[in-house]
RNA sequence: UCUUCCUUAGCUCAGUCGGUUAGAGCAUCUGACUGUUAAUCAGAGGGUCCUUGGUUCGAGCCCAAGAGGGAGAGCCA
């Protein structure tokens, strides 16, 4: 293996012939020396190169431009400057990409985060963005090795699906008709018979039924892959395309899900304040540039490191949707008439109803139980002996602070006679949730599970605005690009 | 999809009441400087003022339509 920076900056020992290669973040000056700040994408901190320009031709050096890729031959020494403890005192350099400094889209300053959207292939050159994937990556590993360590099996829900049952959004259509004559039955529709699955299918917009599939045999599953919502939805908090982390446990009722839920995001935040301190730490102070631009009454509490050590520390506070309804009743936000949305019992919460709660009321992460069954989705658990138009399902949610429900989870209907009669009132087809509904005859048994979306958990982590910006390559409405 | 704001140099932005040749910082280029920390200093180049149409003696500025983007909302994860 090929020494990078990081292990580089690792060194004790000075005075060893290393060999070095990376992209130039910027390069600075006198006439005798030449400085180069040089990032390989291994750590967020910069190498510098120390040429004496006399030893290397002009025009080596003047091709050593900002985004410019070298190489360097050359001794770590101690620096005499006072930016770093060591450098690479430059013996041999070779530029193995050259990059014309008035073309190049990515200055040595600060950009927008729009402008670089639209540089989505150069970004993660950037210091913000290199942290933040650095941060991607050490999240989807601690999610995996949660689980792993936990006892579930990764499962894998399919991709493209002839299932719309959840009915969690407009889908995609997968097919390889000709979209301009398609064959036609003879009322008129499409015959999807004819199509390459003989049937109409759809990318997913979530992997949860096949996973309860998978949890009646294997007993713990999760699943980790993307799925795809067609709604135009236009906010800083919706992707067409995102990663969903789903697991499904059999024997588990929804105190087991709650303790399973807030177990797992603790241990996955710590993962990332232990393996990726420098970028947190840099992520931390761009968090706080940017809370200085707000209005005061919408600026965070707390820094982006001391509200990550906050959550790894405090319980999250767990309660019912009817007492979160009173609490917001009693509430001098409600009775100054502050919310634009009425709060009565069998709404669904709104943002503002759900940022009240959690960062004015509780000021920590709160997970709601028991939600009106009109509101929630068929195949979640019935409470029993509840008074008619008050009936509830073991629901929960869990609401952090700036992001709202970053995750949706239940117990699930197990009751084949109750999950029909649900399936029923919605007014789903039942064909075409055989399979599923096979799970509550041959052996059925209480289980739970949640989702939860990867990119909103990004967003909380890395104290990001955008949910474009926590995934290397968003997809939008209108806009595919790269 | 709704509400609202924005679009001027490569980037970030000023641009007065509608009035002569559209400005600044950074970036780039040239030069200076004996080790710099997004170096510093001096100088230079760089413009379809988003597009189309309209009002006007005259439009970067006013009006209309369109395009692109941001923020908030809805839907949700």
């Amino acid at each position: 293996m090929k020494t990078n920076i990081k292990q580089i900056l690792g060194f004790s020992e000075f005075d060893r012939e290393i060999t070095v290669k990376g992209w130039v973040r910027t390069r600075r000056g006198s006439s005798n020396v030449s400085f180069v700040a040089l990032n390989d994408g291994s750590t967020i901190k910069n190498l510098q190169i120390v040429i004496e320009n006399d030893n290397f031709d002009v025009n080596i050096i003047k091709a050593i431009t900002t985004g410019a890729c070298i190489a360097v031959e050359g001794t770590l020494v101690k620096s005499q400057g006072s930016g770093q403890t060591c450098e690479v005192l430059a013996k041999k350099i070779e530029i193995l990409g050259e990059s014309d400094a008035d073309k190049y889209p990515i200055q040595p300053k600060a950009h927008t985060m729009e402008y670089l959207r639209e540089n989505a292939h150069l970004r993660p050159r950037t210091n913000t963005f290199s942290a933040v994937f650095r941060v991607r990556h050490a999240l989807a590993f601690a999610i995996h090795k949660y689980f792993n360590d936990n006892g579930f099996f990764y499962w894998h829900s399919p991709i493209i699906t002839a299932s719309d049952a959840e009915g969690a959004g407009q889908m995609f259509h997968v097919s390889t008709l000709n979209p301009t004559n398609p064959p036609k039955n003879e009322d008129g529709a499409i015959n999807y018979k004819e199509d390459f699955f003989g049937a109409e299918t759809s990318l997913t917009v979530s992997g949860q039924l096949e996973g309860e599939l998978g949890a009646m045999a294997l007993g713990l599953i999760y699943t980790f892959g993307p799925t795809f919502r067609a709604e135009n939805s236009n906010t800083a908090r919706h992707l067409a395309e995102f990663w969903m982390i789903e697991p499904e446990m059999a024997f588990y009722d929804i105190q087991d899900n709650m303790d399973l839920v807030e177990n797992f995001l603790k241990y996955v935040i710590h993962y990332a304040l232990e393996n990726c301190p420098d970028d947190l730490e840099f992520l931390d102070k761009r968090f706080a540039e940017e809370e200085k631009k707000k209005k005061q009454e919408e600026r965070s509490e707390m820094g982006l490191l001391e509200k990550l050590n906050f959550i790894v520390s405090n319980q999250f506070e767990r309660l019912t949707y009817t007492e979160a309804i009173e609490i917001l009743l009693n509430s001098s936000h409600h009775k100054k008439k502050k919310f634009e949305f009425e709060v009565k019992w069998g709404i669904d919460l709104q943002s503002e109803h759900e940022r009240y709660l959690v960062e004015k009321h509780f000021k920590k992460p709160v997970i709601l139980t028991n939600y009106p069954k009109a509101i929630k989705a068929f195949y979640m658990k019935q409470n029993e002996g509840e008074e008619v138009g008050k009936e509830t399902v073991r629901a929960m949610d869990v609401l952090f602070p700036g992001i709202g429900e970053i995750v949706g989870g239940s117990q699930r209907e197990e009751n084949y006679d109750k999950l029909m009669s649900r399936i029923n009132e919605v007014g789903i087809d039942p064909e075409n949730l055989w399979w599923y509904l096979d799970t509550r005859k041959f052996g059925t048994c209480p289980h739970s599970g949640f989702g939860l979306g990867f990119e909103r958990l990004m967003l909380f982590v890395t104290g990001m605005g955008n949910i474009r910006d926590v995934i290397p390559f968003p997809r939008t409405p209108q806009n595919a690009k790269f």
